[in-house]
RNA sequence: CGGGGUGUAGCGCAGUUGGUAGCGCGCCUGCUUUGGGAGCAGGAUGCCGCAGGUUCGAGUCCUGUCACUCCGACCA
């Protein structure tokens, strides 16, 4: 393609609204614009490396015996009322009548019309197992957009969905995805690593998150460099630390004037945030409820939505007002003695000796309480994993990193099969239920990802195979003959080499090219210059800083050569 | 949804005590230039987010509203 014909448009300054690193080289490598809030249009660049990641997709999930079809964005109601997701997705689903004052949504994930589909059209266990996916826009929106293209209202997503007669079975379409999924970002390049997941809303027996690593990332994981353990931080299982253990003092309650936070305890103690145990009274599903952990830990929410059963969107921190009513006393003095509501406790409470809590009581604590000073209604894991904490594993410090949730996948089970009355006729003649996994991959996000990972001060880096074009072959001067007929020269030999290259034949001042061509990281370039009389080009890596001078075809060659060799993808 | 911030030319921004709107970049024309975002000359572009109000007069003050964005609770 040549570049003067093409709609391109480059921006000299980082738009305000962008933070993000992807965001603003997305922004100002022109790949896309935005169009409302979590809402863009994506520009020919863009759009090319959008389908080069889509393609990517596509190949290994056929290689995984997946097949495609493509279902409707918009969605009437009925499925989603049959499953019960029409009421739990809330105001993050896009609704809207037909002419009719009949009810549709735009599809924010597609289960219940793949499951439509399977029961439709599979009626025997012949035609099991099945993996059906799709590459398709979802809708969702979103409280809160963000960063671009990470966090978006309308999203390209690959969704798949397999459908099992048994647990080995599932077990087994699981592994495929799994594997298919390993290869789609190996081959993207990016540095990810797989952790295991809360399984949360969407109910089902195990899921893993493939996360990339990104300071940008919404997602804190933790994971042990020792052993390997790698988990989303609301999931890590948290070892208790040992405290030594004490003769039990004499429960004392005392005046602490004030000292409403734990810094402010510390304060005037003078102890160790690890001698107080924080009370905080939560309100899961209307019901006042007060949990401990120790003073350096944090509540994982996670965890404690679980253990009580509820929806995590009905967990949540009490009003002050309710603390008031709960405990008598100002925010800050809650603790477990006397107290009416129940009290769940984290692990690390029952290793901890004459401790201090609050006494439910404005500007007082207790001192020396000791385990049989109040009745916990649970003891559990209910705190967040923190950087260095304990490998529940293998015991070694873990460590904690930001990351990109590019790909989630699911064993379901037959909660949607069930509900939408999906079933096969075994070989028995016996009418029975499929059970189902599903898989996602968030495609702009994923895109989004790998500029997080490949770039520098000047631009985009992209991998080959993601990148727009492999090739960008640059004359200095558009004016002069010997300069261009060689640069034309090359871009042809390139094209019917197969090579996917751009001729920027534009009449501008070499300085503009060269700062383009890094911005939107076309991974070789080729520039016809001052030698371009003898036929020498300069062949020049976006990856790398050098630049060699060679005979044109040298670096056709060369260039077609290398591009190939980053294409060809060894599995680990 | 709670809490901050910002809305002025395509982009980045300035705009004083209220007096009829500017800078840089980009864009168009011409000439010169051509190895890391060129120079000169000329030119186009604004419902100052929107709606009310105060005022002789509002980009500026008041009220409301909308949008965008960042920080927290959800997800690919």
């Amino acid at each position: 393609m040549k570049v003067s014909k093409m709609l391109f448009k480059t921006l000299r300054e980082t738009p305000a609204e962008a933070e993000t690193v992807s965001h603003q080289l997305m922004l100002r490598a022109g790949l896309m614009r935005k169009l409302a809030s979590g809402v863009y249009s994506y520009l020919p660049l863009g759009l090319k490396s959008l389908h080069k990641v889509e393609q990517i997709i596509r190949e290994e999930m056929d290689a995984a015996g997946a097949q495609e079809l493509l279902m409707s964005a918009i969605l009437p109601a009925e499925y989603y009322q049959e499953s019960g997701r029409w009421d739990v997705f809330g105001p993050e689903m896009f609704r809207l009548k037909d002419r009719n004052d009949r009810d549709f949504c735009l599809g924010p994930t597609h289960e219940e019309i793949f499951t439509q589909t399977v029961k439709s059209e599979v009626s025997s266990y012949r035609q099991l197992p099945l993996t059906l996916y799709q590459i398709q826009t979802k809708y969702r929106d979103e409280r809160r957009p963000r960063f671009g293209v990470m966090r978006s209202r309308e999203f390209m997503m690959k969704d798949a969905y397999s459908f099992d007669r048994d647990e080995a079975g599932l077990d087994a379409s699981y592994q495929q995805m799994y594997k298919a999924y390993c290869r789609v970002f190996d081959r993207l390049g990016l540095d990810y690593i797989v952790v295991d997941a809360d399984s949360g809303a969407m109910g089902g027996s195990g899921s893993q998150e493939f996360m990339v690593k990104s300071e940008s990332g919404e997602a804190v994981i933790a994971f042990c460099p020792h052993c390997n353990y790698a988990a989303n931080d609301e999931k890590a299982a948290c070892v208790p630390e040992k405290m030594a253990p004490e003769a039990p003092k004499k429960l004392n309650k005392i005046h602490t004037p004030k000292a409403g936070t734990i810094e402010e305890l510390v304060e005037f103690l003078g102890t160790d945030s690890k001698h107080f145990a924080k009370t905080l009274i939560y309100v899961a599903a209307g019901e006042p409820i007060a949990v401990m952990v120790r003073g350096d830990r944090e509540v994982n929410e996670t965890k404690l939505a679980n253990l009580l059963g509820v929806n995590e969107q009905d967990l949540a921190l009490a009003e002050a007002d309710v603390v008031t009513q709960v405990t008598g006393a100002r925010v800050g003095f809650a603790g477990p003695i006397g107290l009416s509501v129940s009290v769940y406790c984290d692990l690390e409470i029952a290793e901890m000796y004459n401790y201090v809590v609050g006494a439910n009581d404005t500007d007082y604590h207790y001192e020396n309480v000791n385990a049989s000073d109040f009745t916990p209604a649970k003891i559990a894991d209910l705190r967040t994993i923190t950087n260095g904490d304990v490998c529940p594993r293998c015991g070694q410090a873990v460590e904690t990193t930001r990351g990109v949730e590019v790909g989630h996948i699911f064993k379901l089970g037959t909660k949607y099969t069930e509900a939408l009355d999906c079933t096969y006729l075994d070989e028995n003649g016996k009418a029975a239920t499929p059970i189902m996994g599903c898989y996602g991959i968030g495609v702009n996000r994923t895109l989004a990802a790998v500029i997080e990972q490949y770039n520098d001060e000047n631009g985009i880096i992209w991998p080959v195979s993601a990148a727009p074009y492999q090739a960008v072959v640059v004359p200095v001067n558009c004016s002069n003959e010997e300069q261009m007929q060689l640069a034309e020269k090359v871009y042809n030999e390139l094209k019917a080499q197969g090579i996917e290259v751009m001729l920027d034949d534009r009449n501008e001042r070499p300085g503009v090219k060269f700062k383009d061509a890094d911005l939107i990281g076309i991974p070789v370039r080729i520039t016809a210059g001052k030698m371009a009389g003898e036929g020498i080009v300069e062949y020049k890596l976006r990856s790398q800083q050098e630049s060699i001078d060679l005979p044109a075809e040298e670096a056709i060659q060369k260039a077609v050569d290398w591009i190939r060799g980053e294409l060809k993808f060894e599995e680990k």
